[in-house]
DNA sequence: TGGAGCTACTTAAACGTTTAAGTTCCATCC
DNA sequence: GGATGGAACTTAAACGTTTAAGTAGCTCCA
């Protein structure tokens, strides 16, 4: 491997100079900034980033620490997501350092040891949570890093988040116009700040209709199939089961057909099913289902791009982004059969 | 940040006695060390490894390259072997670094990229390929690294692989057993070496059955759920369709159910269909998928350990590996009926 | 009594960069 | 014609480690 002196040598200049070739940082002749380029395209030589961050105090690397939830293999969010995050680095020449946590009480340290080891430049931080230590200590500790997520609390931070509110009123309205009155929610872990937003929607979309809030309607979740199969069958087991139920995530939304099925009932026709994040698998179940898609990828590759702005220094355009999830209209809501 | 020298300075001693203390690699007093070690509790200081690379020569990085194949999002596969990367690594005090590639003919330039800027000290390659540039590119440069998947030609490096014939072909025999004497194979992407063993599996299992070869029951596939689906219509075009089929991966095995069943049939009673690798929605389809099960974390991990141990220098006690699929009977092959 | 041979250190060079500070040379100006 | 200034360099320090080489002091033995 050729370093910066053998550069040097081979174009008769000092280090120095060459380094500024390299870097358009200081007056070099035309002549002896050839000659440079020359000598490094002959040697194949590349500056050492190791060297380099050890004098610039940057690493050329993002963060991204698979929270214990995320790591569930279940969760196809992360696919994408990491991908986006992977792809947007690296156009500024930058990678993305992946660790994971054994456990929620762990997490902290995790993150305490990459700052302090310095191994990253900053982080990429998923699926916010009410009293979140990762957000805590970052903000405390004044290492940058940007937010899949709004915060529950008041700390400041840029972030990239989903309006989950208007989403779920979305799709509480699709079902209503589609003429149901007893519709459920299965609710995401209370582990997540976007779960109470999606209540929101919820509350307000009944309100709006003058529908009552029926508490017995509104089921505790989690994340996984199994654990939509589960809050499924208690809606099933009251005494009027809902007629429509609208799933914090696809993956429920898919454990909720499966208990609708394995109860001899048919979706949509005795029970409709809305989902959330349009997961590839959305498609693949039959019926398709119908849910609220949110750009995985387009989210990952804005949240680098504001924290490539933050370690730059230069400001970031819009610091608290809420974008707008879509309806999918697909089978498992019935909605396409009132179009067809 | 407190550096080598503060502790040095606060303990009284020289920058050089502090390295030992940390390493154990030189002779120090039990006095000495007790004042250094209290020393650096104090000052919460920890070496920073930029430093100790730019000395040492390696990184603590580990690199892994999302090809343009599992980039695909619906590749589940990804997630679970990803973690298991990261969880292996973080015991060794290693990271795992995530690129991407936008395209087969620039995945070369990445990799060569990496190497020269030195940002890793070893790859995890996934998917071989026949004439696989990345493999033939580590080779040649004597880059360390270990793969999933073997080579299919006569490169020798260490390996960790599932047994695909044998995985096939005790699924061919799982569907003879229960009468299947037509049975359709939709092969994986061509890009992919293990499909020549899955492919041998098929054929090897209708052999010892006295089954005849059919040509027109072996539909060239690909990776994703559509493709299945299209694979599946075309067996399904055929004057005598198959009466069970095996796709190459779950994802095409979920694609032929659902053509199968948009066609009328059902799945198993029409036509019986097994998997490969038990993705998590091979147990959240109905029904549920029939398939080979690969342990992605496992593999994952075992590759880590094999290439720490490279990376040392000591020998890696099982350099090629070749694992056995299970096979698990779920109701897509009709097994689960018979037993009942 | 004067090494030899240890232990327990310290000194200083090295890793490959960046960059502040210095040097040389030449053109320009009063 | 000497000062001024700028262009085009070079020198050397610095980043935070590791480690080879040096040194001081001690014990032990011939």
């Amino acid at each position: 491997m050729p370093t910066i002196k053998d550069v040097a040598r081979l174009a008769n200049v000092s280090i120095a100079t060459v380094s500024y070739v390299l870097n358009n940082s200081g007056p070099v002749s035309e002549a002896t900034r050839a000659r440079v380029l020359a000598a490094v395209e002959e040697l194949g030589y590349r500056p050492s980033i190791i060297a380099r961050s050890l004098k610039g105090k940057h690493t050329h690397m993002l963060g991204f620490v698979l929270s214990p939830f995320a790591r569930q293999p279940q969760d196809p969010f992360f696919n994408e997501f990491l991908s986006a995050l992977a792809d947007t680095a690296a156009g500024f020449d930058y990678h993305v350092a992946v660790t994971t946590t054994a456990d929620l009480s762990s997490e902290r340290k995790t993150y305490e040891d990459m700052v302090r080891d310095r191994r990253v430049d900053g982080f990429i931080v998923a699926d916010t949570r009410p009293d979140d230590e990762r957000l805590a200590y970052l903000v405390a500790a004044g290492f940058p890093f940007v937010a899949f997520g709004r915060p529950a609390n008041e700390l400041d931070f840029p972030y990239v988040d989903v309006d989950g509110r208007t989403g779920v009123k979305r799709a509480v309205q699709h079902l209503i116009d589609l003429g149901h009155r007893r519709i459920g929610l299965i609710e995401l872990s209370p582990a997540l700040v976007c779960r109470m937003h999606r209540r929101q929607g919820y509350e307000a979309a009944l309100q709006e209709n003058g529908l009552p809030l029926q508490p017995e309607l509104i089921a505790v979740g989690g994340l996984t199939e199994k654990d939509g199969y589960l809050a499924m069958s208690g809606l099933l087991d009251l005494a009027r089961p809902p007629t429509a139920v609208i799933a914090g995530n696809d993956l429920m939304a898919v454990g909720a057909m499966n208990a609708i099925r394995d109860r001899g009932l048919a979706v949509p026709d005795d029970v409709a099913v809305v989902g959330f994040d349009d997961i590839p698998l959305a498609s693949y179940v039959r019926p398709t289902l119908s849910t609220l898609r949110q750009d995985f990828y387009g989210i990952g590759e804005r949240l680098v791009r504001m924290l490539m702005a933050l370690l730059r220094g230069e400001g970031i355009p819009e610091p608290q982004k809420i974008l707008e999830p879509t309806l999918i209209i697909r089978e498992s809501s019935g909605g396409a059969l009132i179009k067809g």
